[in-house]
RNA sequence: GUGGGUGUAGCUCAGCCGGUAGAGCACUUGGUUGUGGUCCAAGAAGUCGCGGGUUCAAGUCCCGUCACUCACCCCA
Protein backbone atom coordinates (compact mmCIF):
# COMPACT_ATOMS: atom_id res chain seq x y z
CA UNK A 1 0.00 0.00 0.00
CA UNK A 2 2.79 2.12 0.95
CA UNK A 3 5.07 2.45 -2.26
CA UNK A 4 2.89 0.76 -4.61
CA UNK A 5 1.81 3.09 -7.19
CA UNK A 6 -1.66 3.70 -7.07
CA UNK A 7 -3.76 3.75 -10.28
CA UNK A 8 -6.18 6.65 -10.14
CA UNK A 9 -9.83 4.87 -9.74
CA UNK A 10 -11.72 7.12 -12.69
CA UNK A 11 -14.84 6.54 -14.52
CA UNK A 12 -14.29 5.71 -18.17
CA UNK A 13 -17.38 8.25 -20.34
CA UNK A 14 -19.83 6.54 -21.88
CA UNK A 15 -19.83 3.48 -20.02
CA UNK A 16 -21.73 3.56 -17.22
CA UNK A 17 -21.91 1.12 -14.14
CA UNK A 18 -24.21 1.02 -10.99
CA UNK A 19 -23.92 0.58 -7.32
CA UNK A 20 -25.14 -2.97 -6.57
CA UNK A 21 -29.01 -1.32 -4.95
CA UNK A 22 -29.20 0.38 -8.82
CA UNK A 23 -28.40 -2.61 -10.41
CA UNK A 24 -30.54 -4.54 -8.37
CA UNK A 25 -33.43 -2.64 -10.24
CA UNK A 26 -31.82 -3.11 -13.21
CA UNK A 27 -31.93 -6.60 -13.07
CA UNK A 28 -35.42 -6.53 -12.08
CA UNK A 29 -36.12 -4.82 -15.45
CA UNK A 30 -34.34 -7.30 -17.77
CA UNK A 31 -36.34 -10.21 -16.00
CA UNK A 32 -39.25 -8.37 -16.61
CA UNK A 33 -38.22 -7.68 -20.45
CA UNK A 34 -37.26 -10.64 -20.94
CA UNK A 35 -40.56 -12.23 -19.62
CA UNK A 36 -42.68 -9.98 -21.59
CA UNK A 37 -40.80 -11.17 -24.44
CA UNK A 38 -40.76 -14.50 -23.92
CA UNK A 39 -44.61 -13.97 -23.21
CA UNK A 40 -45.21 -13.47 -27.23
CA UNK A 41 -43.13 -16.57 -28.08
CA UNK A 42 -39.50 -14.90 -29.14
CA UNK A 43 -36.46 -17.24 -28.60
CA UNK A 44 -33.59 -15.96 -26.92
CA UNK A 45 -30.03 -15.72 -28.77
CA UNK A 46 -26.85 -14.14 -27.71
CA UNK A 47 -23.96 -13.49 -30.83
CA UNK A 48 -20.64 -12.80 -29.78
CA UNK A 49 -19.59 -9.69 -28.79
CA UNK A 50 -17.45 -9.04 -31.74
CA UNK A 51 -18.83 -9.32 -35.29
CA UNK A 52 -16.12 -9.48 -38.56
CA UNK A 53 -15.60 -6.11 -39.59
CA UNK A 54 -16.99 -7.35 -42.92
CA UNK A 55 -20.34 -8.35 -41.51
CA UNK A 56 -20.34 -5.47 -39.55
CA UNK A 57 -20.00 -3.21 -42.56
CA UNK A 58 -22.02 -5.09 -44.78
CA UNK A 59 -24.58 -2.90 -45.21
CA UNK A 60 -22.01 0.20 -46.22
CA UNK A 61 -23.27 1.91 -43.13
CA UNK A 62 -22.75 4.99 -42.63
CA UNK A 63 -19.76 3.98 -41.10
CA UNK A 64 -20.93 3.50 -37.29
CA UNK A 65 -18.21 4.48 -35.07
CA UNK A 66 -16.90 0.85 -34.94
CA UNK A 67 -14.23 -0.24 -32.32
CA UNK A 68 -12.00 -2.97 -33.35
CA UNK A 69 -10.09 -5.85 -31.73
CA UNK A 70 -6.26 -6.32 -31.16
CA UNK A 71 -4.30 -7.61 -29.15
CA UNK A 72 -1.58 -5.81 -26.87
CA UNK A 73 1.48 -8.25 -27.29
CA UNK A 74 -0.26 -8.62 -30.95
CA UNK A 75 3.19 -9.47 -33.25
CA UNK A 76 2.79 -6.17 -35.32
CA UNK A 77 2.69 -8.64 -38.48
CA UNK A 78 -0.20 -10.71 -36.73
CA UNK A 79 -3.54 -9.04 -37.72
CA UNK A 80 -5.73 -12.57 -37.03
CA UNK A 81 -7.91 -10.16 -34.78
CA UNK A 82 -7.56 -6.89 -37.11
CA UNK A 83 -10.73 -7.78 -39.21
CA UNK A 84 -12.86 -8.18 -35.58
CA UNK A 85 -15.08 -5.30 -34.49
CA UNK A 86 -17.91 -5.13 -31.25
CA UNK A 87 -21.18 -4.99 -32.74
CA UNK A 88 -23.14 -1.34 -32.60
CA UNK A 89 -26.30 -3.16 -32.67
CA UNK A 90 -28.10 -6.33 -32.32
CA UNK A 91 -30.08 -6.12 -35.72
CA UNK A 92 -26.43 -7.07 -37.92
CA UNK A 93 -25.53 -9.72 -36.09
CA UNK A 94 -28.62 -10.80 -36.04
CA UNK A 95 -28.82 -10.95 -39.71
CA UNK A 96 -26.00 -12.69 -39.85
CA UNK A 97 -26.76 -15.47 -37.02
CA UNK A 98 -29.74 -16.13 -39.62
CA UNK A 99 -27.87 -16.69 -42.41
CA UNK A 100 -25.44 -19.03 -40.71
CA UNK A 101 -28.17 -21.06 -39.05
CA UNK A 102 -30.44 -20.52 -42.12
CA UNK A 103 -30.92 -24.57 -41.95
CA UNK A 104 -31.25 -25.08 -38.42
CA UNK A 105 -33.88 -22.12 -37.98
CA UNK A 106 -38.23 -22.25 -38.04
CA UNK A 107 -39.75 -19.26 -40.12
CA UNK A 108 -40.86 -17.19 -39.30
CA UNK A 109 -37.82 -16.35 -36.73
CA UNK A 110 -38.89 -14.84 -34.06
CA UNK A 111 -36.20 -13.94 -31.59
CA UNK A 112 -35.01 -11.24 -28.66
CA UNK A 113 -31.86 -10.37 -27.87
CA UNK A 114 -30.66 -8.56 -24.79
CA UNK A 115 -26.77 -7.14 -25.04
CA UNK A 116 -24.42 -4.80 -24.55
CA UNK A 117 -23.68 -2.73 -27.66
CA UNK A 118 -20.85 -0.52 -28.65
CA UNK A 119 -20.52 2.80 -30.41
CA UNK A 120 -17.84 4.81 -30.19
CA UNK A 121 -19.02 8.25 -30.30
CA UNK A 122 -19.03 11.13 -27.97
CA UNK A 123 -21.12 10.42 -24.58
CA UNK A 124 -23.61 12.56 -23.48
CA UNK A 125 -26.27 12.51 -21.93
CA UNK A 126 -28.73 9.57 -22.26
CA UNK A 127 -26.40 8.60 -25.20
CA UNK A 128 -23.17 6.13 -23.82
CA UNK A 129 -20.63 4.24 -25.79
CA UNK A 130 -21.77 1.28 -24.09
CA UNK A 131 -24.85 0.07 -23.45
CA UNK A 132 -27.29 -2.29 -23.32
CA UNK A 133 -30.74 -2.79 -26.38
CA UNK A 134 -33.39 -5.29 -25.68
CA UNK A 135 -34.29 -6.15 -29.45
CA UNK A 136 -36.74 -8.03 -31.11
CA UNK A 137 -36.93 -9.44 -34.78
CA UNK A 138 -38.74 -11.38 -37.22
CA UNK A 139 -37.28 -13.07 -40.08
CA UNK A 140 -38.72 -14.82 -42.65
CA UNK A 141 -38.07 -16.53 -45.82
CA UNK A 142 -39.49 -13.98 -48.78
CA UNK A 143 -42.00 -11.47 -46.79
CA UNK A 144 -43.11 -11.14 -43.55
CA UNK A 145 -46.65 -11.01 -42.13
CA UNK A 146 -47.66 -7.22 -41.97
CA UNK A 147 -48.98 -8.94 -38.55
CA UNK A 148 -45.68 -8.41 -36.96
CA UNK A 149 -45.32 -4.78 -37.50
CA UNK A 150 -48.12 -4.52 -35.44
CA UNK A 151 -46.96 -7.09 -33.25
CA UNK A 152 -44.13 -5.50 -32.15
CA UNK A 153 -45.10 -2.19 -30.81
CA UNK A 154 -48.23 -4.06 -28.59
CA UNK A 155 -45.46 -6.15 -27.27
CA UNK A 156 -43.02 -2.72 -26.78
CA UNK A 157 -45.73 -1.22 -24.88
CA UNK A 158 -46.55 -4.15 -22.86
CA UNK A 159 -43.02 -4.53 -21.96
CA UNK A 160 -42.56 -0.43 -21.28
CA UNK A 161 -46.14 -0.22 -19.08
CA UNK A 162 -45.00 -2.84 -16.40
CA UNK A 163 -41.83 -0.56 -15.82
CA UNK A 164 -42.40 2.64 -13.43
CA UNK A 165 -40.93 5.39 -16.04
CA UNK A 166 -42.04 8.69 -17.43
CA UNK A 167 -44.64 8.74 -19.67
CA UNK A 168 -43.38 8.02 -23.55
CA UNK A 169 -45.25 7.86 -26.75
CA UNK A 170 -44.33 5.32 -29.48
CA UNK A 171 -44.81 6.88 -33.00
CA UNK A 172 -45.18 4.93 -36.06
CA UNK A 173 -44.58 5.62 -39.72
CA UNK A 174 -44.29 4.20 -42.92
CA UNK A 175 -41.29 4.89 -44.84
CA UNK A 176 -43.72 4.07 -48.33
CA UNK A 177 -46.08 7.05 -46.85
CA UNK A 178 -42.63 9.06 -47.64
CA UNK A 179 -40.71 7.87 -50.65
CA UNK A 180 -44.33 7.49 -52.25
CA UNK A 181 -45.46 11.18 -51.56
CA UNK A 182 -41.97 12.42 -52.41
CA UNK A 183 -42.19 10.93 -55.46
CA UNK A 184 -45.47 11.64 -56.69
CA UNK A 185 -44.80 15.21 -55.68
CA UNK A 186 -41.79 14.90 -58.45
CA UNK A 187 -38.65 15.24 -55.62
CA UNK A 188 -35.81 14.41 -56.54
CA UNK A 189 -33.90 13.55 -54.00
CA UNK A 190 -36.07 11.59 -51.37
CA UNK A 191 -33.21 11.22 -48.84
CA UNK A 192 -32.31 14.43 -48.57
CA UNK A 193 -35.83 14.97 -47.51
CA UNK A 194 -36.52 12.49 -45.11
CA UNK A 195 -33.53 13.25 -43.02
CA UNK A 196 -34.27 16.83 -43.09
CA UNK A 197 -38.41 16.24 -41.99
CA UNK A 198 -36.45 13.79 -39.44
CA UNK A 199 -35.30 16.60 -37.57
CA UNK A 200 -38.44 18.47 -37.88
CA UNK A 201 -39.05 18.59 -34.01
CA UNK A 202 -35.76 19.81 -33.47
CA UNK A 203 -35.20 23.05 -35.99
CA UNK A 204 -38.85 23.75 -36.30
CA UNK A 205 -41.16 24.21 -40.24
CA UNK A 206 -38.46 27.30 -41.05
CA UNK A 207 -35.39 25.11 -40.40
CA UNK A 208 -36.33 22.00 -42.29
CA UNK A 209 -38.14 24.53 -44.97
CA UNK A 210 -34.83 26.12 -44.96
CA UNK A 211 -33.06 22.74 -46.11
CA UNK A 212 -35.65 21.49 -48.22
CA UNK A 213 -35.39 24.79 -50.54
CA UNK A 214 -31.58 24.65 -50.21
CA UNK A 215 -31.89 20.88 -51.35
CA UNK A 216 -33.58 22.48 -54.81
CA UNK A 217 -37.15 21.82 -54.02
CA UNK A 218 -39.87 24.55 -54.90
CA UNK A 219 -41.78 26.55 -52.00
CA UNK A 220 -44.56 24.40 -53.16
CA UNK A 221 -42.77 21.08 -52.94
CA UNK A 222 -41.43 22.32 -48.72
CA UNK A 223 -44.91 23.42 -48.35
CA UNK A 224 -46.07 20.36 -48.86
CA UNK A 225 -43.66 18.06 -47.39
CA UNK A 226 -43.71 20.11 -44.25
CA UNK A 227 -48.14 19.55 -44.53
CA UNK A 228 -47.47 15.63 -44.30
CA UNK A 229 -44.78 15.83 -41.81
CA UNK A 230 -47.66 17.72 -39.25
CA UNK A 231 -49.57 15.06 -39.71
CA UNK A 232 -49.71 13.09 -36.39
CA UNK A 233 -52.99 11.27 -34.97
CA UNK A 234 -54.67 7.92 -34.38
CA UNK A 235 -57.61 7.80 -36.21
CA UNK A 236 -58.57 6.33 -39.27
CA UNK A 237 -58.55 9.77 -40.67
CA UNK A 238 -54.44 10.34 -41.29
CA UNK A 239 -54.44 8.71 -44.61
CA UNK A 240 -57.86 11.02 -45.57
CA UNK A 241 -55.47 14.08 -44.42
CA UNK A 242 -52.75 12.81 -46.59
CA UNK A 243 -54.85 12.22 -49.63
CA UNK A 244 -56.27 15.84 -48.95
CA UNK A 245 -52.68 17.07 -49.84
CA UNK A 246 -53.17 16.24 -53.13
CA UNK A 247 -50.35 14.25 -54.04
CA UNK A 248 -50.64 10.44 -55.15
CA UNK A 249 -48.67 7.52 -55.98
CA UNK A 250 -49.02 4.22 -56.20
CA UNK A 251 -46.20 3.87 -53.18
CA UNK A 252 -48.29 6.18 -51.02
CA UNK A 253 -51.03 4.11 -51.53
CA UNK A 254 -49.31 1.16 -50.32
CA UNK A 255 -47.76 3.02 -47.69
CA UNK A 256 -51.20 4.66 -46.21
CA UNK A 257 -52.55 0.61 -46.27
CA UNK A 258 -49.87 -0.68 -44.37
CA UNK A 259 -49.73 2.00 -42.03
CA UNK A 260 -53.65 1.75 -41.38
CA UNK A 261 -53.39 -1.61 -40.95
CA UNK A 262 -50.64 -1.27 -38.10
CA UNK A 263 -52.91 1.39 -36.19
CA UNK A 264 -56.29 -0.45 -36.63
CA UNK A 265 -54.37 -3.90 -35.37
CA UNK A 266 -53.40 -1.59 -32.06
CA UNK A 267 -56.41 0.46 -31.91
CA UNK A 268 -57.22 -1.53 -28.48
CA UNK A 269 -54.27 0.34 -26.62
CA UNK A 270 -54.73 3.16 -24.59
CA UNK A 271 -55.33 6.24 -26.47
CA UNK A 272 -52.30 7.77 -27.45
CA UNK A 273 -49.86 4.87 -26.91
CA UNK A 274 -48.77 4.47 -30.53
CA UNK A 275 -49.28 7.43 -32.72
CA UNK A 276 -49.22 7.77 -36.18
CA UNK A 277 -46.39 10.40 -36.60
CA UNK A 278 -45.83 11.50 -40.51
CA UNK A 279 -42.74 13.00 -39.14
CA UNK A 280 -40.63 9.69 -37.91
CA UNK A 281 -38.36 8.98 -40.66
CA UNK A 282 -35.37 7.49 -38.75
CA UNK A 283 -32.57 8.97 -40.27
CA UNK A 284 -31.18 6.99 -43.17
CA UNK A 285 -31.45 3.08 -42.06
CA UNK A 286 -32.35 0.32 -43.92
CA UNK A 287 -35.97 0.48 -43.38
CA UNK A 288 -38.13 0.14 -46.26
CA UNK A 289 -41.50 0.08 -44.25
CA UNK A 290 -43.06 0.75 -41.09
CA UNK A 291 -40.79 2.64 -38.83
CA UNK A 292 -40.93 3.29 -35.22
CA UNK A 293 -39.56 5.52 -32.64
CA UNK A 294 -40.30 6.53 -28.95
CA UNK A 295 -39.23 9.20 -26.49
CA UNK A 296 -40.46 10.42 -23.40
CA UNK A 297 -43.47 12.94 -23.70
CA UNK A 298 -41.91 15.56 -21.45
CA UNK A 299 -38.62 15.10 -22.92
CA UNK A 300 -38.09 14.08 -26.16
CA UNK A 301 -34.95 15.48 -27.22
CA UNK A 302 -33.74 13.36 -24.63
CA UNK A 303 -33.09 10.76 -28.00
CA UNK A 304 -35.38 7.81 -29.27
CA UNK A 305 -35.32 5.31 -25.82
CA UNK A 306 -36.81 2.54 -28.86
CA UNK A 307 -36.75 2.47 -32.29
CA UNK A 308 -36.71 0.40 -35.07
CA UNK A 309 -38.71 -0.88 -38.43
CA UNK A 310 -39.24 -2.77 -41.52
CA UNK A 311 -36.44 -3.96 -43.74
CA UNK A 312 -37.26 -5.57 -47.28
CA UNK A 313 -33.68 -7.28 -47.09
CA UNK A 314 -31.36 -7.70 -44.63
CA UNK A 315 -29.60 -11.24 -43.90
CA UNK A 316 -29.69 -11.04 -47.92
CA UNK A 317 -25.47 -10.21 -47.71
CA UNK A 318 -24.67 -13.37 -46.16
CA UNK A 319 -26.98 -15.56 -48.19
CA UNK A 320 -28.76 -16.25 -51.21
CA UNK A 321 -32.19 -15.99 -50.29
CA UNK A 322 -34.17 -13.21 -49.63
CA UNK A 323 -34.85 -12.60 -45.56
CA UNK A 324 -36.93 -9.50 -44.94
CA UNK A 325 -37.71 -8.33 -41.62
CA UNK A 326 -39.27 -6.11 -38.92
CA UNK A 327 -37.48 -5.32 -35.76
CA UNK A 328 -37.55 -3.12 -32.77
CA UNK A 329 -35.24 -2.56 -30.38
CA UNK A 330 -35.75 -0.84 -26.33
CA UNK A 331 -32.46 1.57 -25.20
CA UNK A 332 -32.74 0.26 -21.48
CA UNK A 333 -29.78 2.01 -20.71
CA UNK A 334 -30.86 4.77 -22.04
CA UNK A 335 -33.87 5.05 -20.14
CA UNK A 336 -32.45 3.38 -16.71
CA UNK A 337 -29.95 5.95 -17.21
CA UNK A 338 -32.56 9.10 -17.02
CA UNK A 339 -34.44 7.47 -13.96
CA UNK A 340 -30.98 6.98 -11.81
CA UNK A 341 -29.99 10.47 -12.85
CA UNK A 342 -33.51 11.68 -11.67
CA UNK A 343 -33.21 9.60 -8.16
CA UNK A 344 -35.76 7.53 -9.17
CA UNK A 345 -34.05 4.24 -8.60
CA UNK A 346 -34.22 3.34 -5.26
CA UNK A 347 -36.15 0.43 -4.73
CA UNK A 348 -33.87 -2.18 -4.89
CA UNK A 349 -31.95 -3.75 -2.21
CA UNK A 350 -28.37 -3.60 -1.86
CA UNK A 351 -27.88 -6.96 -1.62
CA UNK A 352 -30.43 -10.21 -2.31
CA UNK A 353 -29.73 -11.48 1.65
CA UNK A 354 -33.22 -12.50 3.61
CA UNK A 355 -31.28 -13.55 6.72
CA UNK A 356 -27.81 -13.09 8.21
CA UNK A 357 -26.79 -15.55 10.33
CA UNK A 358 -24.42 -14.66 13.05
CA UNK A 359 -21.60 -16.54 14.45
CA UNK A 360 -21.71 -15.76 18.46
CA UNK A 361 -18.34 -17.12 18.84
CA UNK A 362 -15.70 -19.11 17.06
CA UNK A 363 -16.95 -22.77 19.10
CA UNK A 364 -20.50 -21.74 17.54
CA UNK A 365 -19.41 -22.07 14.37
CA UNK A 366 -20.45 -25.12 13.18
CA UNK A 367 -23.90 -24.72 14.00
CA UNK A 368 -24.24 -21.22 12.83
CA UNK A 369 -23.40 -22.42 9.30
CA UNK A 370 -25.40 -25.46 10.20
CA UNK A 371 -28.41 -23.06 10.46
CA UNK A 372 -27.39 -21.33 7.62
CA UNK A 373 -27.43 -24.47 5.43
CA UNK A 374 -30.80 -25.01 6.91
CA UNK A 375 -32.66 -22.19 5.93
CA UNK A 376 -31.42 -21.52 2.69
CA UNK A 377 -32.81 -25.28 1.96
CA UNK A 378 -35.91 -23.40 2.80
CA UNK A 379 -35.82 -20.90 0.26
CA UNK A 380 -34.35 -18.03 2.34
CA UNK A 381 -30.80 -16.32 0.69
CA UNK A 382 -28.94 -17.15 3.68
CA UNK A 383 -25.34 -15.72 4.51
CA UNK A 384 -23.06 -16.35 7.69
CA UNK A 385 -21.15 -13.47 9.03
CA UNK A 386 -17.33 -14.16 7.82
CA UNK A 387 -15.43 -13.77 11.07
CA UNK A 388 -16.58 -13.86 14.79
CA UNK A 389 -16.70 -9.98 15.41
CA UNK A 390 -18.71 -8.79 18.04
CA UNK A 391 -22.12 -8.81 17.80
CA UNK A 392 -22.92 -5.23 17.57
CA UNK A 393 -20.39 -5.51 14.23
CA UNK A 394 -22.45 -8.56 12.90
CA UNK A 395 -25.54 -6.36 13.27
CA UNK A 396 -24.34 -3.63 12.14
CA UNK A 397 -23.07 -4.95 8.77
CA UNK A 398 -26.59 -6.35 8.30
CA UNK A 399 -27.63 -3.42 8.67
CA UNK A 400 -25.86 -1.30 6.49
CA UNK A 401 -26.51 -3.99 3.87
CA UNK A 402 -30.51 -3.53 4.85
CA UNK A 403 -30.42 -7.25 5.51
CA UNK A 404 -34.31 -7.86 6.83
CA UNK A 405 -33.20 -10.69 9.01
CA UNK A 406 -30.58 -11.39 11.69
CA UNK A 407 -30.67 -15.22 13.15
CA UNK A 408 -29.04 -15.87 16.45
CA UNK A 409 -28.06 -19.39 16.79
CA UNK A 410 -27.85 -20.64 20.51
CA UNK A 411 -25.07 -18.30 22.40
CA UNK A 412 -25.14 -21.32 24.84
CA UNK A 413 -25.75 -25.45 25.05
CA UNK A 414 -29.50 -25.73 25.34
CA UNK A 415 -30.48 -21.77 24.52
CA UNK A 416 -33.28 -20.99 22.01
CA UNK A 417 -32.41 -19.63 18.08
CA UNK A 418 -33.66 -16.16 18.15
CA UNK A 419 -34.29 -13.93 14.81
CA UNK A 420 -34.74 -10.59 14.66
CA UNK A 421 -36.34 -8.01 12.45
CA UNK A 422 -34.38 -5.61 11.80
CA UNK A 423 -37.52 -3.35 11.10
CA UNK A 424 -38.74 -3.43 14.17
CA UNK A 425 -35.84 -4.17 16.25
CA UNK A 426 -38.50 -6.96 17.40
CA UNK A 427 -36.60 -10.23 18.38
CA UNK A 428 -38.09 -13.83 19.61
CA UNK A 429 -37.72 -17.32 19.48
CA UNK A 430 -37.68 -19.02 16.50
CA UNK A 431 -37.22 -22.14 15.03
CA UNK A 432 -35.10 -22.26 11.80
CA UNK A 433 -36.53 -25.62 10.49
CA UNK A 434 -40.27 -23.77 10.37
CA UNK A 435 -39.68 -20.28 10.87
CA UNK A 436 -41.65 -17.83 8.59
CA UNK A 437 -40.99 -13.87 8.70
CA UNK A 438 -44.07 -12.25 9.45
CA UNK A 439 -45.01 -8.42 9.01
CA UNK A 440 -42.59 -6.47 6.57
CA UNK A 441 -42.81 -5.57 3.10
CA UNK A 442 -39.84 -7.25 2.37
CA UNK A 443 -40.88 -10.92 3.64
CA UNK A 444 -40.09 -14.11 2.57
CA UNK A 445 -37.63 -15.81 -0.16
CA UNK A 446 -39.78 -14.29 -2.76
CA UNK A 447 -38.57 -10.61 -1.52
CA UNK A 448 -40.77 -8.23 -2.50
CA UNK A 449 -43.97 -8.19 -5.03
CA UNK A 450 -43.14 -7.70 -9.11
C1' G B 1 -14.86 15.17 -35.72
C1' U B 2 -16.01 20.91 -34.14
C1' G B 3 -16.69 24.45 -30.05
C1' G B 4 -17.30 25.79 -24.51
C1' G B 5 -16.55 24.34 -19.20
C1' U B 6 -14.05 21.58 -15.39
C1' G B 7 -9.89 18.52 -13.10
C1' U B 8 -7.81 19.48 -4.94
C1' A B 9 -8.85 12.92 0.17
C1' G B 10 -13.17 7.07 -1.88
C1' C B 11 -17.57 10.93 -2.79
C1' U B 12 -19.37 16.32 -2.89
C1' C B 13 -16.59 20.44 -2.70
C1' A B 14 -13.69 24.99 -0.07
C1' G B 15 -8.81 27.04 -0.67
C1' C B 16 -9.14 35.43 -1.31
C1' C B 17 -4.61 39.65 -4.85
C1' G B 18 1.02 33.17 -5.69
C1' G B 19 3.88 31.75 0.69
C1' U B 20 4.16 23.78 -0.16
C1' A B 21 -3.72 21.89 1.84
C1' G B 22 -9.11 21.95 4.61
C1' A B 23 -14.68 20.67 5.54
C1' G B 24 -18.90 17.45 5.27
C1' C B 25 -20.12 12.46 4.02
C1' A B 26 -17.84 7.66 3.81
C1' C B 27 -13.96 4.62 6.27
C1' U B 28 -11.13 2.54 10.96
C1' U B 29 -10.96 2.30 16.34
C1' G B 30 -13.02 3.28 21.11
C1' G B 31 -17.33 4.66 24.58
C1' U B 32 -15.96 -3.11 28.67
C1' U B 33 -18.34 -8.21 29.60
C1' G B 34 -24.09 -11.20 23.75
C1' U B 35 -27.32 -6.66 19.74
C1' G B 36 -27.56 -2.08 14.54
C1' G B 37 -29.53 2.60 12.70
C1' U B 38 -28.45 8.30 17.11
C1' C B 39 -24.63 10.73 19.82
C1' C B 40 -19.47 11.61 21.53
C1' A B 41 -14.10 10.97 21.03
C1' A B 42 -9.83 9.65 18.41
C1' G B 43 -7.56 8.08 13.77
C1' A B 44 -6.21 6.89 8.79
C1' A B 45 -6.38 8.87 3.97
C1' G B 46 -4.06 13.84 -1.01
C1' U B 47 1.86 12.40 -7.05
C1' C B 48 -3.63 19.40 -5.66
C1' G B 49 -4.93 15.05 -13.54
C1' C B 50 0.04 14.84 -16.14
C1' G B 51 4.36 17.55 -18.41
C1' G B 52 6.83 21.97 -19.07
C1' G B 53 7.40 27.36 -18.10
C1' U B 54 7.39 32.17 -15.09
C1' U B 55 8.93 33.09 -9.86
C1' C B 56 12.99 33.31 -4.08
C1' A B 57 8.22 30.61 -3.81
C1' A B 58 2.60 27.70 -7.86
C1' G B 59 -3.20 23.97 -5.97
C1' U B 60 -3.18 29.26 -7.10
C1' C B 61 -0.27 32.58 -13.16
C1' C B 62 1.19 30.86 -18.56
C1' C B 63 1.68 26.91 -22.39
C1' G B 64 0.92 21.97 -23.76
C1' U B 65 -1.35 17.35 -22.91
C1' C B 66 -4.81 13.82 -21.06
C1' A B 67 -9.41 12.93 -18.76
C1' C B 68 -14.20 14.20 -17.50
C1' U B 69 -18.38 17.23 -18.87
C1' C B 70 -21.88 20.24 -21.95
C1' A B 71 -23.49 21.70 -26.97
C1' C B 72 -23.31 20.44 -32.34
C1' C B 73 -23.37 15.95 -35.32
C1' C B 74 -25.73 11.44 -34.81
C1' C B 75 -28.32 8.01 -32.46
C1' A B 76 -30.92 3.32 -28.27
Amino acid sequence: MSDQRVVRPAPISGFPEWTPRVRAVEQRWLDHIRAGFESFGFASVETPSVENLDVLMAKGETSQEVYTLHRLQADPKDESDARLGLHFDLTVPFARYVAQHFNELTFPFKRYQMQRVWRGERPQEGRFREFTQCDIDVINVDSVPLHFDAELPRIVHRVLSGLDIPAWTLNVNNRKVLQGFYEGLGVKDPITVIRAVDKLHKIGDDGVRAILVEAGLTDDQAGACLALARIRGTGADVPARVRDLGVSSPLLEEGLEELTFVMDDLADLPEGAVVADLSIARGLDYYTGTVYEASFDDDPDYGSICAGGRYEDLAGQFIRRRLPGVGISIGLTRIFAKLVAEGRIEGGRVCPTDVMVVVPDAERRREALATGELLRSRGFNTEVFHSTAKVGKQIQYASKKGIPFVWFPPFDEDGDHEVKDMGSGEQAAADPATWTPTGGPEGGPEGGTE
